[in-house]
DNA sequence: CGGGCTTTTGAGCCAAATCAAAAATAGTGG
DNA sequence: CCACTATTTTTGATTTGGCTCAAAAGCCCG
């Protein structure tokens, strides 16, 4: 079942009961993977589109000297070509020519898709703003709160509270920061009484607060199009 | 005359006289735009698609703390939706309907516009990975060689020397750096001798030794199917 | 109940920021 | 072509955010 994905592309079209079943029909076998797997490394053809439907994967470049830059995450109901796995996770993936004849023959799914890959360029955009111009706290902040919004997206954050299973370090690699000075400033959030976070589950505690310390704006998400899901 | 984007694109794709022809065909009229112009500001509807024929322009964010962020340069042959100008720059505008029409019915233009869109893209993540994960003196040596690379593709970079009218407070911005620390860093290159930059005009001395001390791989331009351009 | 991650703490250091002012350049109008 | 301004570049001094190294403590899981 690809719902978190549908629930997802909502978003960005509205969708009909057919293009919902086209996107259905694509859904291969799902896939358990293990965490620190990569599903496709850097250089190899990009073969089906991975749908996350549990867990966290990401996308990420090696350097030389052993450094990691993590580039993108994918929450439940986000896709991508070539990612490697946070966490334990389970996924699906989509023939990549019968996605393409899908949106195709299926309008609004081609407007979704096309949607939400301009919203996973403007979060790219707003990480390096958030590496160039913003100190270390604030930038941990502003993830907090995009992923908190992004699994909202996908109805995956009752009461502000999310499944958020990455260690302190895919955080650093993400932030840009060493993995100690991101402890320090997570123990700062805790301090504050902004945050709470362990054993995998993150709570935003005070959410209008973290986005404020963040400098946190949604709008580059594209939420704006807002309507309640027509069932 | 689209002459340094049809170039750019020749990378993308062998494009046939008709599909040039066609692309030459949208050409609106020229513009000459002073520096420091927003052509689009953020939130505006996209109009039509802006091709930078001379000068350079920039995709930027401010922050509401007055800092701005540069999101990509765009060299002479470059396209973009939203750019304010960073020099006097001659621009040509494409109308976007035109554009559409034009790609759907020559796919070899399709093909090049979408490998474009890639390289933009790829441009991105590699500046994450610039900001997130190299030191200040590599991550404008980094910059350097990427203008380089990305004009030698439009022919506008003979002996490794090209026009760079940017200012040191462009470039901070860019690499989310302070001015000062810009300026010192560019002290060190030239006294390395591996640059010379003055006047607008930037002299790469010893690419290769720069490309070293910079880490720069450029496979992440996708140059791969470089092909002589088949008069 | 170990053994391997992950988180936490402490100390010292370095890259890069800030602040402030001077020098050099580039532009502009007379 | 020169004076006058505005912008850009450079220098110096100081502060600080964030890094490194190293070790301890806490967790998770078989």
């Amino acid at each position: 079942m690809l719902s978190p994905l549908i629930r997802k592309l909502e978003h960005g079209a509205a969708l009909t009961a057919a293009d919902r079943a086209a996107l259905d029909a694509l859904a291969g076998g799902e896939e358990v993977v293990g965490p620190h797997q990569d599903l496709v490394r850097e250089g190899e053809a990009p073969g089906d589109v991975r749908v996350v439907l549990e867990g966290f994967a990401y996308r990420y470049k090696m350097l030389p000297d052993g450094g990691r830059q993590i580039l993108a995450w994918l929450a439940p109901g986000e896709m991508d070509h070539s990612v490697g796995t946070a966490t334990r996770s389970l996924l699906n993936h989509l023939p990549r020519n019968g996605l393409e004849a899908a949106a195709a023959s299926h309008p609004a799914l081609r407007r979704a898709l096309w949607w939400a890959d301009l919203v996973d360029a403007a979060i790219l955009r707003e990480w390096l703003v958030n590496l160039g111009r913003r100190q270390g706290d604030r930038r941990i902040a502003h993830l907090f709160c995009e992923v908190l919004a992004r699994l909202r997206l996908v109805g995956l954050a009752p009461r502000d509270v999310i499944q958020f299973p990455l260690t302190q370090v895919d955080l650093a690699d993400t932030a840009g920061l060493s993995p100690v000075h991101v402890n320090r400033i997570v123990q700062q959030l805790r301090d504050a009484r902004l945050i709470a976070w362990r054993g995998g589950t993150l709570r935003v505690l005070d959410r209008a607060s973290l986005e404020t310390f963040a400098g946190f704006n949604p709008s580059y998400l594209h939420l704006r199009r807002r309507r309640g899901p027509q069932e």
